[in-house]
DNA sequence: AGACAAAATGATTGCGCTGTCATTTCCTGT
DNA sequence: ACAGGAAATGACAGCGCAATCATTTTGTCT
């Protein structure tokens, strides 16, 4: 026996405005979901009915009837990073209006956290995933490739990403941050970096590659910390480097955080930038250019990246197969600024 | 005429898992929702079975039937701003390995949109609700204060909170930097403000009602702007500031973008901070004390107000009525440092 | 050992919506 | 005016789980 009556805290549904506007659920449900099958007639008093008693979807029932959410899952590896916030901001500014709604996920850079979101996050049935590496578990990997719905991973240009990808080639763009250092004179470049993931890892690779085909390698200048990324911690790194090294005459810096931090600790010493210091950092975000010097840095796509992941998955979702460039790559600039113009 | 047949690709349910351990299905839900009214045998079949067959829950199927989701809705007024993403940090630490899950709105510093997004969380029947502000239009404050879910407001500590709030006195906050200043010695302070939201126009205010009672007020030196606040903005600001009354000694920022932005532009124009220029900051990011000169600063617990917040949340869900402290001060703090210390 | 309470388990029903397919209504051209 | 087809609408069942209340099992006390 089940409670029959209707009490008037209850929320009104389909059946609801169905019954007050005279028509069948289904066309309720219809005049919601694709108003272009619907009379005009139907819709008016449909949408007349919903507006007097106030009706709102129930996305759980609708969820479980159809078999799909509206939920775009969206894998971080932090939140307090700058880059991530800009990637998320792109990806914000593109759901906006749509039916879709974004849900982040923060793995805290480690694989077995993202698969268990992965996980958790299929188990919601979303309508799409959008994921910042290329560096899953095996097991994440698979549930990526058979999940029932698109995935874009973000960030990277490489072989063999699941399906859609939009990023560009970091490793390029350490080469360049590390080449524009040659070019400007400098012979011996450092390199700082924090946190190191496996893309901090590979853009180190890059940048001992570049410097040992240019003769300007040497172990003693590459300074990294597993710890975070922090502005301190740039001044820590450059601190370490400059006892290690103390001929160091530039430094390549792995994000715009590191980059300050540095600057700022050449400041305290008096090490003259760009005259005796060179400094280039990566991702380039808003602060970097109001420094004094101006930092150069390599910019990075990142929140083009998130604005056009988000379009690509919205595409795919409503058109499968419809997207034809599954592979994007958005490239990456030179901002060529004071903090290494020293001729 | 239904599909019988359940093909393979369908994920296990329930009933499947109940059959393969040989309970009944309200056994496995009761083992998966509170495994301490279960019987120890009975719980390890049902263990055993839901590992064999790879069961995950369908949420919405858990929805619609309890009437209740595990979204924990978080309306902020930015993404961008570093003030959210630490009282996100704060947040997203507290719901770690609970059953919960974050869903953030973005209102994007608009009380409609803000209203927009109170219904649609509301829509979706969410465990608990966060907003960043006091500042709802009528119509969400009504939905908030009707809400079938506990609020907690942060932020701001104020009259007339919804029901529970976490965040500390921003005007006496802003006060102590104002008064810290005048007791440095400088006597004609500026205020830099970007984003005028009605919380930075409180703060602008209390600035203001402090100089005038401090005998140091004087309009040309209140340089404000509608638009967002960044690094680059604050450089603006302080040459208007500098422009409109070049014997301005002293600035309060209404946030540390503002105020790197303006010891930027102090460096470039060669004005000495802290000689010239004091310079306090509203925040404290991590990147104020690593300045040259590290900036003096009014630190405001962001994180900790994410973390006490959910933390407020999760025992009010689980248990109603259980928080006996509804209204939370967690202070602020002036750090003093370089740059505003000129004897 | 028997009585009783407490703990554990189960059968049934419905949450609110959408997929499927059948039926009705509307429109077009001759 | 009427056939034929397209467009619009509706009836019905079921998505997977949890609330309710009834029933069975277990434990405890005298």
């Amino acid at each position: 026996m089940a409670r029959k009556t209707k009490t008037s805290s209850d929320r009104p549904t389909l059946v609801d405005v169905a019954r007050e506007a005279g028509v069948s659920a289904i066309t309720v449900s219809r005049t919601i979901r694709s108003p272009g099958i619907v009379s005009d007639k139907a819709r008016r008093k449909v949408e007349e009915a919903i507006r007097r008693l106030g009706y709102t979807p129930d996305p759980a029932a609708s969820a479980l009837a159809s078999r799909s959410t509206s939920t775009i899952g969206l894998l971080v590896p932090s939140l307090t990073n700058n880059v991530f916030s800009d990637v998320l901001r792109g990806v914000y500014e593109g759901v906006q209006g749509t039916r879709y709604f974004v849900q982040i996920g923060n793995y805290r850079y480690s694989a077995l956290e993202e698969e268990g979101l992965i996980r958790n996050f299929l188990s919601q049935r979303p309508a799409g995933l959008i994921v910042s590496s290329m560096d899953q578990t095996p097991t994440g990997r698979r549930l990526l490739e058979t999940a029932p719905c698109p995935v874009v991973q973000i960030m990277e240009i490489a072989e063999g990403a699941v399906d859609m990808s939009v990023g560009f080639d970091q490793l390029a763009a350490v080469r360049a941050g590390a080449q524009h250092l040659q070019e400007c004179g400098y012979r011996r470049p450092g390199f700082l970096s924090a946190r190191m993931d496996p893309r901090a890892q590979r853009r180190l690779a890059a940048f001992r590659e570049f410097a040992e085909g240019a003769g300007m390698l040497d172990d003693r200048r590459i300074i990294t910390t597993p710890q975070p990324s922090s502005v301190g911690m740039g001044g820590h790194l450059l601190e370490q480097l400059l006892s290690q090294a103390p001929d160091t005459d530039a430094v390549m810096c792995n994000n715009d955080d590191l980059a300050v931090g540095a600057l700022m600790e050449a400041l305290r010493r008096h090490i003259a930038v760009p005259g005796q210091l060179g400094i280039c950092s990566y991702n380039d975000i808003e602060m970097a250019r109001h420094m004094v010097p101006a930092l150069t840095a390599v910019a990075t796509p990142r929140r083009e990246i998130g604005s056009r992941a988000i379009a690509m998955l919205l595409a795919e979702i409503d058109n499968p197969g419809s997207v034809t460039e599954r592979r994007v790559d958005l490239g990456f600039e030179m901002m060529i600024r004071e903090s290494t113009s020293r001729r």
